[in-house]
DNA sequence: GTCTATAAGCCGATAGAC
DNA sequence: GTCTATCGGCTTATAGAC
């Protein structure tokens, strides 16, 4: 039979809830089958190991915070600079909560960089690529050109501006790295 | 008397290695004191803590980083966006050797943003600030406007090529990186 | 599928000798 | 200032019962 979806669901919920607050090493095996309400046991029989675990948390984020950002970019008003300063915008706002510790992704993969081959490197990836081909396609429609560069262009200043802002605990770099994505578009809108 | 500061030397350059090669939580302070040929008692010694070491491991890198992007800015040729340009290149450069890791500024934020009191953040912050200082001067020369928020812009953009290269292990995000960062300070000496 | 119990070893930090 | 020896606790992971 199935597995009880619903108890691997809980493992990984708490394990998203500790390893986002703590980080990765820092929280053990036994801290997170205890946030769940199971036996350490019961854990070993969904996941192979920690670095499976580490895998299904980050995989259980890819969806809702890539729908997260077109949230953002949909619900701005303006033309695409405006949208994409709007992502900047609200991310300052998310940063300003006492729990923010930047970016789930780019912190493991800080923490994990010494094992390039591990399956939540390969996650990270694809997720932040994911981002950069939704924003190509948003830039892509407006007719302007060269829109892999500026998409990476724009995704550097989004990643940047996890970094920045978890070492210096100020969101405005957030929304100077809008002012500088916006720049950076709207040279690339008067040049179509 | 004044302690044997070459038995502390040997320690600090033993912490740097392991600490930027495999991470702070996951090497031990038996490693440390193992590679640098000393027993944990005089590791410390010297040291209160590991979060003692860990401080003095990030202070130990905040004037050669800064001197090395210096150097990369001094010895390009050209106006100053394409001598910023020059430090993202030379960073190219550098990430495409097998033993790098990012920064070490970063990675040791990431690894400890639940610990935002760390003396080792406080260092961080103020090493990335004094970047952030030097950039603003070379384009206050230049006779530019509005420095503060350029520097910060290329500053973005530098830490978040920092933290994209070690996701994707593509070093040419970093030239990206710098096509934005002169873009964006060509914008700024057009307007002059 | 979930439990109790435990393996086997590593963790940061310290006592006390010299 | 550096050593040997060790503390008490925590680490990932597993054995075997139900």
């Amino acid at each position: 039979m199935a597995v009880n979806s619903s108890t691997r669901d809980r493992i990984v919920s708490a394990a998203a809830k500790l390893f986002y607050a703590e980080g990765i090493r820092a929280v053990s095996v036994d801290a997170v089958a205890e946030a769940a309400g199971v036996t350490k046991r019961t854990l070993y029989y969904h996941f192979d190991s920690k670095d499976d675990l580490i895998a299904a948390y980050l995989d259980g984020r890819d969806q809702p915070n890539l729908q997260l950002f077109q949230k953002w970019f949909g619900e701005t008003q303006g033309d695409v600079a405006t949208k994409v300063e709007g992502i900047f915008r609200n991310l300052a706002r998310a940063a300003r909560h006492p729990k923010w510790k930047g970016c789930g992704f780019l912190r493991t993969s800080a923490e994990l960089a010494n094992m390039p081959g591990h399956p939540a490197m390969r996650i990270g990836a694809a997720h932040k690529k994911k981002f950069e081909i939704l924003l190509q396609q948003s830039l892509e429609a407006e007719g302007i050109d060269g829109t892999e560069v500026l998409a990476r262009q724009v995704r550097l200043l989004l990643d940047g501006s996890f970094a920045v802002v978890l070492l210096h605990r100020d969101p405005s770099y957030m929304e100077t790295a809008g002012m500088a994505a916006a720049s950076l578009i709207r040279s690339a809108l008067s040049s179509r």
